[in-house]
RNA sequence: GGAGGGGUGGCAGAGCGGACUAAUGCGGUGGUCUUGAAAACCAUUAGCCUUCGCAGGCUCGCGGGUUCGAAUCCCGCCCCCUCCGCCA
């Protein structure tokens, strides 16, 4: 959410940055809405005060004795008009509101200005494709045929888009779940945490999953609690509502869940294999930044991702989204996309955004400034540190080896028993 | 799920129709005193909205209602605690 008073002095700014992620907000309605809700809210203070003043005088010539009929009633009319005046204001605010918090985050100055993903820009890539001398499989008939990956039996037991693990392909799973973790509270210096899988609408909201997506997510039927689509929900809840002191900050949180996404609208898409499915791993990276230095600590925190794919062995590209593929509530985006040989393409594993104080103002998460004064609202960040699901996919697509084997990266051997390689 | 108790400032906790402009204590900050510290004492110690400012307004879990007037009375909801039941 914008700062309505930000919106109010920067309008043509505001209208630009909309403009530019192809959105349309009707703009010129909010302001218009805020102009009146000001005025009533003028006239209705004034009111308020006066009945203020009256009742107190009434309460004073009670004391002595008197019962001041005139003024009872004079205060019962004001009273009506009062309530009429907050009911508008009200009513006024609440428009405002609406608008207001559909009206996504203002671009960062470096993010590239187009209408859809062609015009992302590639910033760098690490590592080079491996060459195949013979016909490299697609990671679903690898795992499939080393009997790790098992997509009929997930769709039995659930529906399309879930998948059933077995033994080394479980084992992979969680090996990398463990990697990660340790890769980011040990050497990058996160924290981590284990957060509900549950969250409610407040926390959906804070974080901008709602009411935007709120298709994209499954909830529960008899209590008003969403399965999180992404780590990133309950971790940067973690401190709502709170005030941080200056002097903690930066925070870094690191948190392993499964995450729940109905995919909805995307039917035809990645329909094979482990891309595209309701119900994934994810170790995700969440930093609360100060204003001042949230850049860089993007920057920071895309090389911790790119740091997990660079120990495996993966080759990847970075890319900077445009103003039209940022998603709502960022300001700056990279994704990494990892080399997938099925495809011959590189394909999103992580997503690392800066929301600038976008997230906080709705979550309302403050700090306190080391000199003191007025508390600010922090810069919070995410990025996924990296989905574990296609990694995997990336991992047996990549080390894949002619007899249909795959190769256990090095740095996955000490998480799977030392084993080097997983055959039929 | 059943029964009871409770949500008031950073925390504890009083107030239970009109001086609430929310007592008091603790904690925090600044100061006096001190070689330094502790203690003591003094001061200070919420957020938000409107406004150029003066100033005004809102907020006692949330939402309604009664009343000239609600932290206080009534109704609904949410959350927390204790006990019982169920349960990994």
């Amino acid at each position: 959410m914008l700062d309505l008073r930000f919106v109010r002095e920067n309008s043509d700014l505001v209208r630009k940055a909309v403009a530019d992620r192809g959105l349309e907000v009707p703009l010129d309605d909010l302001l218009e809405k805020d102009r009146r809700r000001r005025a009533v809210l003028a006239d209705l203070e004034e009111k308020r005060a006066r009945h203020k003043r009256g009742n107190k005088e009434i309460g004073e010539r009670m004391r002595k004795g008197e019962d001041p009929v005139d003024l009872r009633e004079e205060m019962g009319a004001l009273s009506e008009e009062i309530r009429a005046l907050e009911e508008e204001a009200d009513a006024l605010e609440e428009a405002v509101r609406e608008i207001l918090i559909r009206i996504p985050n203002l671009p960062h100055e470096s993010v590239p200005v187009g209408p859809d993903e062609t015009f992302n820009r590639e910033v760098r890539r690490w590592g080079e494709p491996r060459t195949f001398d013979f016909q490299p499989l697609p990671h679903w008939e690898l795992g499939e045929r080393l009997g790790i990956l098992d997509f009929q039996r997930g769709v039995k037991i659930a529906e399309s888009r879930f998948t059933l693990l077995r033994d080394k392909g479980a084992l992979l799973e969680r090996a990398l779940i463990n990697f990660m973790l340790d890769l980011h509270t040990r050497e990058h210096g996160y924290t981590e945490v284990f957060p509900p899988i549950l969250v409610n609408e407040e926390s959906m909201f804070a974080t901008g999953q709602l009411p935007k997506l709120e298709a994209e997510m499954y909830r529960c039927r008899d209590d008003v609690l969403y399965l999180i689509p992404t780590a990133e929900v309950p971790v940067t809840n973690i401190h709502r509502g709170e005030i941080l002191e200056e002097a903690d900050l930066p925070l870094y949180y690191c948190a392993y869940t499964p995450c729940f996404r109905r995919e909805a609208g995307s039917y035809g898409r990645d329909i094979r294999g482990l891309i595209r499915q309701h119900q994934f791993n994810k170790v995700e990276l969440v930093k609360f930044a100060h204003p001042d230095t949230s850049y860089e600590e993007l920057e920071k925190l895309t090389n911790d991702a790119e740091e997990v794919l660079r120990r495996l062995g993966l080759p990847y590209r970075v890319v900077a989204l445009s103003t039209g593929d940022l998603s709502f509530a960022a300001a700056k985006c990279y994704d990494l996309e990892v080399w997938l040989p099925s495809g011959g393409e590189y394909k999103e594993i992580s997503s690392c955004s800066n929301f600038t104080d976008f997230q906080a103002r709705r979550a309302n998460i403050r700090f306190r400034p080391s000199g003191g004064g007025k508390a600010q609202f922090v810069h919070t960040l995410n990025g996924s540190g990296v989905a574990v699901g296609r990694t995997v996919a990336a991992i047996l697509e990549n080390y894949q080896r002619a007899d249909g084997s795959v190769e256990v990266p090095e740095a996955l051997r000490p998480y799977m028993h030392g084993l080097e390689a997983i055959e039929p």
